[in-house]
RNA sequence: GUGGGUGUAGCUCAGUUGGCAGAGCACUAGGUUGUGGCCCUGGUUGCCGCGGGUUCGAGCCCCGUCACUCACCCCA
């Protein structure tokens, strides 16, 4: 038997219910925020992610699925959106026409790490994205309608964590303070944070061994650091978050992955989810645009891990399974040739409609009738043939009402809609 | 990449000191000749993850391997 490749996995039919649902609750919310969809292909040349994401990014050094094509030309499927969607705004000069475009996009990501809960290697990311905007009210406001979904989405046990990584103004003088803090602790530290202290000492901040934590308990806060314009920018996003009433601490360990960010980042954390405590997270990358070749534009996205918010999405399954509204219950050839007919023109009229072709005993499709939750069942047997006519049985009360053959599907549809 | 746990029927899982491969659910037929759910009776379902070894004999012991899973690391 050929299985599927290790991390990936099938979506299957009992619960892409929930899959659409998230992902229609999210459409139409930032749909309603102005945003409006892109979809940008998986696959794009390995370059862009290194010089978007960074080199030394575990992502980029051991996690992206990077092959040569026949040109010999190297191309990464995507390990996150972002870079892309930037990618796409500065080829197709969208700055030009109109430097404010907000996106959003849902599809998968590619990232080669050892499996584990909410974590696969192919995942499924919801991304928003604002350009040409670098007021924080932008900041408070994307935050905002992510805490909105999540409450559409009834989500409970999650919380809003904030921080400002500063600019390229103020967070030297932090990383100055902090590599010398880490140098001077240097062997509290672990293996990875020392390798860390040198190429980004930032990441320490985020280390889960305890020593390491010791180390950095009272390493100083890049908010102390804050040049004013930052620091600026930092509380009017905290004061609109508190006008708005959305929960939030901030938290200094709060140091995004990726290269790119600046000033405001977020994540939105929770407890269910094992060792996988972010289910969303972004922030401001107001240099990427040019980083990437095109011009200086502010930018501020998240991502959300959708595969992770499914597991956390609670919904009562009975509203979205789809039941049949009418199940023909067929007997005999002649039945069935009938049946078949009209479960076209009911399907075609909107109502949801099954046949069993088995030609099995009326008992037997009963029972079928019965587990795929059927509302009613129409039975075509000899008799009804020769009567020129069908029983329509409603499943839940048991009643059976007669419908002559003539105008058969007009004459369900008027009774099944009233 | 590193560690722990688990692989037996479609699903959830038993399986004794090594001795015929099991249960519940599901599926199916009937009890009820054309009417579902509850009940009763019968029936189907297995490369015991894969490969090797020990043994008269392995689901069970040993070695290897693969997969799943949880955790580390990192992230959504």
């Amino acid at each position: 038997m050929i299985q599927l490749i290790r991390g990936f996995k099938d979506i299957l039919p009992e619960e892409s219910a929930l899959w659409q649902h998230i992902e229609n609750t999210a459409r139409a919310l930032f749909e309603d925020f102005g945003f409006r969809e892109i979809r940008p292909p998986v696959l794009e040349k390995t370059e862009l992610f290194k010089r978007s994401i960074g080199e030394d990014t575990d992502i980029v050094e051991k996690e992206m699925y990077t092959f040569p094509d026949r040109k010999g030309d190297l191309l990464t499927l995507r390990p996150e959106a972002t870079a892309s969607v930037v990618r796409s705004y500065i080829q197709h000069k969208m700055y030009a026409a109109d430097p404010i475009r907000k996106m959003y996009t849902i599809g998968p990501m590619f990232r080669r790490e050892r499996p584990q809960k909410g974590r696969y290697r192919q995942f499924y990311q919801i991304n928003a994205e604002v350009f040409g905007e670098a007021s924080p009210y932008i900041d408070a406001q994307l935050i905002f309608m992510l805490v909105s979904l999540f409450e559409k989405l009834s989500v409970t046990d999650s919380n809003v964590h904030i921080n400002s990584l500063g600019c390229p103004e103020c967070r030297p003088d932090f990383r100055k303070a902090l590599s010398e803090l880490l140098e001077s602790r240097k062997k509290q530290l672990c293996e990875d944070c020392i390798r860390r202290s040198e190429r980004n000492p930032l990441r320490v901040l985020d280390c889960k061994v305890p020593s390491c934590r010791e180390a950095v308990s009272d390493a100083p806060s890049i908010i102390d650091y804050l040049c004013p314009a930052c620091a600026a920018h930092f509380d009017t996003v905290q004061e609109m978050l508190v006008k708005q009433n959305v929960r939030f601490e901030v938290d200094k360990r709060l140091v995004r992955g990726l290269d790119y960010y600046t000033r405001t980042t977020f994540e939105i954390q929770t407890g269910a989810l094992g060792a996988q405590s972010a289910v969303a997270g972004g922030g401001r990358y107001d240099g990427l645009v040019e980083a990437l070749g095109g011009p200086s534009q502010p930018a501020i996205g998240f991502a959300i891990g959708l595969d992770r918010l499914v597991e956390i999405v609670t919904l009562n399954q009975e509203s979205l399974a789809k039941h049949p509204m009418v199940f023909i219950a067929a007997l005999g050839d002649e039945g069935i040739r009938n049946a078949w007919l009209w479960s076209n023109d009911l399907c075609m009229a909107g109502i949801r409609t099954e046949v069993d072709f088995s030609g099995r005993s009326l008992k037997s499709l009963m029972k079928r009738a019965d587990k795929v939750n059927a509302s009613y069942v129409m039975i075509v047997g000899e008799s009804e043939l020769k009567e020129g006519s069908v029983v329509l049985r409603d499943m839940k009360t048991k009643e059976q009402h007669t419908f002559s053959m003539d105008n058969l599907v007009e004459n369900l549809k008027t009774f099944l809609y009233q």
